[in-house]
DNA sequence: ACATAATCGAGACGGTACGTCGAGTCTTCTG
DNA sequence: CAGAAGACTCGACGTACCGTCTCGATTATGT
């Protein structure tokens, strides 16, 4: 008889930290947080915030982008429950999600980067999207789905279209809104304005 | 009789080259335009490539900020001439137009920054919208305008949504599209998805 | 009748390895032998070339001082054999053997560090001292006392200072010798120049 | 008529400080004077108590051997006046200097140096010898040529053997001396050891 | 045979210093 | 005076070792 091998055999030496794993992804979210893009962290100051030495950020993440994206991961997509009632008010509640986002200080990191450090670090965009942008796409689309099955929507509404045009609206004006703040009920005013193009 | 005083006193001492401040601003825009960000351009950089002292940079410009809005400020937006003939096609025109500056090695410095660095360095923004965005959503708001006057839009239609709503859905799929590379007709698709309901 | 306790009672547990504190003595005087400093010597260096963990060095020697100094001492002075005939053909087999160490890569430490290190690390050279220097002084003073017994070297020669003369002389040749190499009859003629003022 | 150009071209740019410089080597000594090796020396400690840039230390020197051989160049040998009355005085007068030195904080660094890394740096050594030992050296070999022209020394004495002899011996006492501190008239009791040897 | 206990190699931990690079400022000479 | 050249201080980079600390595995002794 034989000894089973373990599937995964544990490497020899003391294993790494999960602790310091963690701090050191706090930290970072908590600089990106902060309005820091991702030129401007710095490995020194993470570790330094984090109570950790570089080494242990270098034995884990070969440069800034890994670290950060790895960081963005954690954060997963908290989405807002939707109640299915009608079309016009799930679609309300996600666009409202997008802007409550950057209230909150931990989840403004996702659109921070997102925002600004979208095409200079492509490896980090693509990780992002799998895990904080895309559910939120997903999301949108099964509400128009719906709305489609339902006849709330018209049967040859194009769902990736749709998506485009309400996400990108209100990306547009959380971005380059004209002047001032945005209003409170915009996201009433873009669904209102959209959907009658969208209805059977 | 006196002599007439020039009404802008030139200053003593030998005057600022113009010849080397074309440089700075050719060998920013040329590395602006090779992909670079805001922040990863390095003043040492243009200045070697500008052929030009570092002190030549600061004596005109206080910091990165400042230069880089200064030269995409030159890049004036050459607006597509519009055939006036109909909203749609006008729409498509102006659209499209957004796509091909990725293509030209030189404009796509607008879109770089405009969607990399814009709320990272709010004062270049505000520089930059002045000159080159503006132009552009005024030219999109005159087209909707008119296209309410002659009737061919609803008389309801909130140009700044309508705006809104389609140079977001553009940036949207530039930014965040798919799978693989944008369709040709993508113009024409927002545009005929948009219209319906936008018209009267 | 009780069983006898041994003298010194074996403490539980696994008993040190004394094949590791051999090789990571070997390991270090080979660093040592190879031109290597006490301050250039790295922990991490000795341990990978002896094939032992880090801890097993700290568990010995608390400090890179104490290693080396354990490593020298187990370096026995091979004192050359004396003929006994002459007190001069003595001093010069004396003194030629301070310079052949030099040659063989092993013995090379002695001076290595004994020139070198003497004085930043003192408890080191205490040890060092006892085992390696001062058995090849107290055969100098030997052949010394012999002379003067046997009438060679006059009855009022102070043997020590008599030891430092001779060693130091050649000392100071080995290290600040003017230019190019020691002539191969150095001991000969520090004996010859050396030897009148003792003489009887 | 052509103009003409100066021997040594002054480079173009702002020329290197003479103050930092200073304040570098300055540093240096102080440091090395504390008692440490040029091992211990850290390039960071100097900058920092220079109140300079590491980048103007890497400048001008590429390794700490270079640093330390440039500081310790400066440090002129300041030789102690000699009498000139007769050969055992001179004698006498140049080894005590040789121990006072190292009372003084800052010429200790001269032993401190040559005792302990001479070998270890023999760059450092050789330029360190032209400025701080070969004065020395020549000064004793200038007595004992006196001696023999004065026929206080026997004609054939070899001037490079007897300053090995009196260097040498007067070093050994200095570092390896037996126990305890050095005897006060230790100079006067090695030159009359050795001196009677050397006499006419 | 089996628990107890100190050791082993391996390697991660928080640090310090390394030598390099670029930032933005300053100092020099030349045009 | 503006120009280029290049020095300046400062701070972050990524690497190498430091001496300490876990790990699982090994090797003895004491029941």
């Amino acid at each position: 008889m034989t000894i089973q091998e373990p599937v995964t055999a544990r490497p020899a030496g003391r294993p790494r930290s999960e602790k310091a794993e963690r701090a050191i992804i706090e930290a970072t979210l908590d600089l990106v947080g902060d309005g820091m893009g991702v030129a401007e962290l710095s490995i020194e100051a993470i570790a330094s915030r984090a109570g950790v030495g570089k080494t242990t950020i270098y034995r884990r993440w070969s440069n800034k982008e890994e670290l950060v994206a790895d960081a963005l991961a954690t954060l997963k997509a908290p989405l807002p429950p939707l109640g299915g009632e009608s079309v016009r008010d799930d679609l309300i509640t996600l666009l409202r999600a997008m802007r409550e986002d950057k209230g909150r200080s931990r989840t403004r990191c996702v659109m921070n980067v997102m925002m600004s450090d979208a095409d200079r670090y492509p490896a980090l965009m693509e990780r992002f999207q799998k895990v904080a942008i895309e559910p939120r796409k997903e999301a949108m689309r099964e509400v128009l789905r719906r709305g489609i099955r339902t006849g709330e929507l018209r049967a040859d509404l194009e769902v990736e279209m749709g998506l485009a045009i309400l996400s990108g609206t209100m990306i547009w004006y959380t971005k380059w809104a004209p002047p001032g703040d945005l209003p409170a009920d915009l996201p009433e005013r873009i669904v209102d304005h959209v959907l009658p193009g969208f209805a059977a």
